[in-house]
DNA sequence: TTTGCATTCTTTGTATACAAACGCATAATC
DNA sequence: GATTATGCGTTTGTATACAAAGAATGCAAA
């Protein structure tokens, strides 16, 4: 049985997971953020029953939390064979980033136009945050606050659709960002968050827009997706048998 | 109880309703196809039982058909309250139409590069059956055909988070045409959808976004959303009142 | 030894029973 | 007569039982 998701508060009732609410939610940001911390590695199966017992819920919960992952592609539903944690391939990644690209532009220009003052406070305060996560160690935390300062971007721009999509592509990113990131340098993604908070207050679209440009180019640059992607194609391509262990060995292939 | 829904097939299991597949797949396609045709007006509220009952499967089905189209803001769900059809007000219109220039714009871009002989048949293929559905009068047809077309540029574009992205911008834009469209013109789409494909077919990328850009400013003159939208708020003001007759009256307030 | 088949076992898919929340109606009090 | 409290009915939220589809295992035959 998979073991892996235990470290998280058995009691799920009292309400902790960063996100409030109801139970699918704090289903879905527990199962997010073991992904994000990779302790969950691609190609784990998600066995309805075994998250049930873990989360002390219903197959239903987590069934929807599953539905709502596999909505942002970050777990695979393959029908009547249950749910695993999603591998993008090198080739999803690239579309993923296009879309950013194409996403990230439109809400920094309405961001320019719209962010009020108090929106701008809150995204520091983000950024800070985010920064405390990586000096502290907290690579998984780091992540999520990266994404989390995108989408209320995206939320400063006031576009309910974009807001939605970008939803989905930051997740999906940032499962990219924990399965392709090179090395073990930090993100270190806030101080270029920092600078283009001030170009928004400064009101000044081109720089803003500029920033964010480079921005996207130095978190692909960052990745292994360069071609020379023939072991993480074979990553891919085995990776419903790595055991979800962080680096210990392949299980035996009978358990 | 709503007898809005009854006209569709009721033994579901044979598998007709435009999209093959599983239940929740039928029963999403008709409930879709039923608020394109007005035969669902906005604000009407969609009860599990009653649908479960209708559709002859379990509330189960019913409520993944029900989260996805949520999910794609076609209905409205509230916690402990039920869906209903969503009303989109003016603003959120205005954001869908923002989201799909841009969006358009990208696929336009992307389908020109990409799509194969194959699929400019297919979409050839397409508008015939849309042009088909105006001209024998089938406007919920026509308006769903019309977004069909969009959706499979998108899949020739071959970004599958854009896909994604679309399939939810259509049918928000098909419901929103279904609320405002003006007068009773027909929707007319289908001459610009062969030119587009013409200009992709040359792959000659100015003229097919050109051409897109003045179909999507086309498609937004039609409606009513030029501030004198007073009667349309009016609309989405009274409309929990409507009980879904196409033109009869208001019914009476105690039922 | 290996391959194909049948049986068993595990896991997902669907329906339904039960609990909780909400809205409405009635009634009582100010 | 208006307003608030309370009870009832309806509808949604959750858990669970049952059915069905896959995967695994063991056996038999080549």
């Amino acid at each position: 049985m998979n073991e892996q998701l235990q470290p998280l508060k058995k009691p799920v009732r009292t309400g902790k997971a960063g996100r409030s609410g109801t139970q699918d939610d704090i289903v879905y940001a527990h199962i997010f953020e073991a992904i994000l911390e990779q302790r969950l590695a691609p190609g784990t199966k998600l066995s309805e029953e075994a998250l049930g017992e873990i989360f002390g819920v219903s197959r239903t919960i987590i069934r929807r939390a599953l539905s709502r992952l596999a909505h942002e592609s970050v777990v695979l539903l393959r029908p009547n064979r249950g749910a695993v944690v999603a591998s993008p391939t090198v080739e999803e990644a690239r579309q993923v980033f296009f879309s950013r690209r194409m996403v990230e532009r439109a809400i920094t220009e309405l961001a320019v136009e719209h962010a009020t003052a108090e929106q701008l406070n809150e995204l520091r305060q983000m950024v800070r945050e985010e920064r405390d996560s990586f000096s502290r160690g907290d690579r998984g935390a780091g992540i999520r606050l990266s994404g989390e300062f995108h989408l209320k971007l995206a939320e400063a721009a006031g576009n309910a659709p974009l807001i939605s999509f970008q939803r989905s592509l930051v997740s999906q990113t940032s499962l990219i960002i924990a399965q392709y990131e090179s090395g073990n340098r930090s993100h270190c993604s806030y101080d270029e968050h920092m600078q283009l908070i001030d170009a928004i207050e400064a009101r000044d679209v081109n720089q803003a827009v500029s920033l964010m440009m480079h921005h996207m180019d130095h978190i692909d640059s960052k990745l292994n997706l360069d071609e020379d992607s023939a072991s993480d194609d074979l990553h891919a391509v085995f990776s419903h048998l790595l055991q979800t262990k962080k680096r210990g060995g392949i299980a035996p292939l009978k358990g």
